[in-house]
DNA sequence: GTAACCTGTTACCTCAACGTAACCAGGTGG
DNA sequence: CCACCTGGTTACGTTGAGGTAACAGGTTAC
């Protein structure tokens, strides 16, 4: 058994730490779950992923080839033709990136509940002690 | 059916994209990650969280409170003792966030792997058409 | 001729995130 | 009297993420 290294998001030095820190991200979750439906055009992830600029779109699908979690295709034709697709990995990741794009729109409401009960609360700022 | 309304975290302007935003983020995942096992303290979770600051971890935690994911319980003694615990929603969030660091600690071997080949490739930088 | 198409790249700038360090209350132990 | 405990807050400085805008490049349509 030669794999027997214990990898932990918790340690600051270790990698995996490096890598959650790359996927548990805005950008990251938002082109992964449009890309799980099947490979997508440059210019159709832009259009999908609303507000993105090219700038980031590029950078971030540059970094996602580069940890294997997609496939960048490019065909020489004019005008060019770039397809990215979901690897098997990209895959694996896009499970619960899926899950937790459902969480933030099945769980909205109860958190604008939440925040406007915290906003509206008269010991906001102060004496929320107990006993 | 008052509440038909459609989020989308794909949309600029979605509420639920902002949320997105927050607990896509590596803080706000370790922390609730940590705090999925049971109430912790102050200075519990600043140890568990290796390598986060007092300011951060008051920051996401007041904002995870603001959201309705975790509870603050002060308790007047000396010295203080606060207590941060999650709540039902915080622990269905718990869930998505906990597997993706489980993707984190499984696949970073393939990730550092795919980052080699990048890496290591010829025609890295450029040339990589096809057809 | 020139405008549009598509996938970027580059330069420049701004702003939010983060780290560091000092400091606070207020009671206890030496 | 002084230091120490927890759970922060504040001020300050740095870094990096991200926005905007201009441009490249080659072929097709006007």
């Amino acid at each position: 058994m030669a794999d027997e290294i214990e990898w932990n998001v918790l340690m600051r030095t270790c990698p995996s730490r490096t890598s959650l820190a790359e996927i548990a991200n805005k950008w990251t979750a938002m082109i992964v779950v449009v890309l799980g439906a099947g490979p997508l055009r440059f210019t159709q992830v832009r259009t999908r992923v609303d507000g993105i600029s090219a700038k980031v779109l590029a950078e971030t699908l540059r970094r996602l080839e580069r940890d294997g979690i997609v496939t960048r295709r490019s065909y020489d034709e004019m005008p060019p033709r770039v397809e990215y697709e979901l690897t098997t990995l990209g895959h694996s990741l896009a499970e619960p990136l899926e899950a937790l794009r459902r969480w933030a729109e099945g769980n909205i409401v109860q958190v604008l509940e939440a925040r406007e009960a915290y906003d509206l609360r008269p010991t906001s700022g102060g004496g929320r002690d107990l006993a």
